[in-house]
DNA sequence: ACAATAAAAGTATTTAAATACTTTTATTGT
DNA sequence: ACAATAAAAGTATTTAAATACTTTTATTGT
């Protein structure tokens, strides 16, 4: 349904939301290596989020990623898009590819359920809602 | 949330299916056509089909692909499952790697209710159920 | 028997996503 | 000022999926 950078995007980020009590800023290292993903694809990644305001960044010694409280009033679905983009909310379930509202498919409407009940997960889950206090536990985030 | 091989390969067999009634066989080159796709890739992806018995096949002059009455009984799961695996259906919606029952993610209960119904919708849906007779028109399926 | 046809099968290339590497820029503390 | 740090940015490589090409095998009709 997403792409693994997807979702490597958002478990950085709600790694990052678990420390925004502790006011800790988190390096690519770390992030990387509590979410068990390479160094190089969780930099490139938290660049774009970066440009698309949903972390923040500072350069330098003792610099690195963070997230304000109120980026973490944003919902997934802002991260999905940033990464994946809106088609991923858009195709046919089964790929027919001249299937619409006015054209069904024979799996139509069970199918625009599915993908809307997903997008709606997206859209009603901020990130501070899937973030718990570090201190509490992060542990489903490790791989 | 299906490959593009997948989606290709339901089209396909929905195009024989609606070609049930006519007793017509169906070449690569036909099928490709008709679904505006490679000759190659849907080559490569009928033998597939075949060997999971989804679709009949036979060679030489006047040979080609074909769905017999019982085949198109098969669940539109058969095809998933022979293209893209079972692990299609077990994924968290987030990728959050220890997410289980036992430990679920924030949002684990919501997901697993979409990633089922995607399942019920391929589970519940025969081939037959998605194919409409030919002359009745299979429009949809064309790019 | 033989030519024609069409799938089967094997191999090679392309493409896009993911991953890896290198250089540059900004910031900090001394 | 300068050394150290860490993100930003640019480029290169790897990987897997998709697509392309070639040869082989089976079947049919003459």
């Amino acid at each position: 349904m997403l792409s693994i950078t997807c979702k490597t995007a958002i478990k950085a980020t709600i790694y990052l939301a678990s420390k925004l009590e502790s006011e800790q800023k988190a390096s690519i290292k770390e992030i990387a290596e509590y979410i068990d993903a390479s160094e190089h694809t969780v930099g490139k990644m938290l660049q774009t989020l970066v440009k698309e305001n949903i972390i923040k960044s500072a350069k330098g010694p003792s610099g690195g990623f963070f997230i304000t409280a109120s980026q973490t009033q944003l919902s997934v679905l802002k991260i999905v898009l940033a990464i994946d983009g809106e088609d991923r909310f858009n195709e046919c379930g089964l790929g027919l590819s001249k299937c619409s509202s006015t054209h069904p498919c024979p799996i139509h409407n069970d199918y625009k359920i599915i993908r809307d009940g997903f997008k709606k997960i997206c859209v009603e889950n901020k990130i501070a809602d899937l973030s718990v206090p570090f201190n509490k536990g992060v542990a489903f985030l490790m791989g």
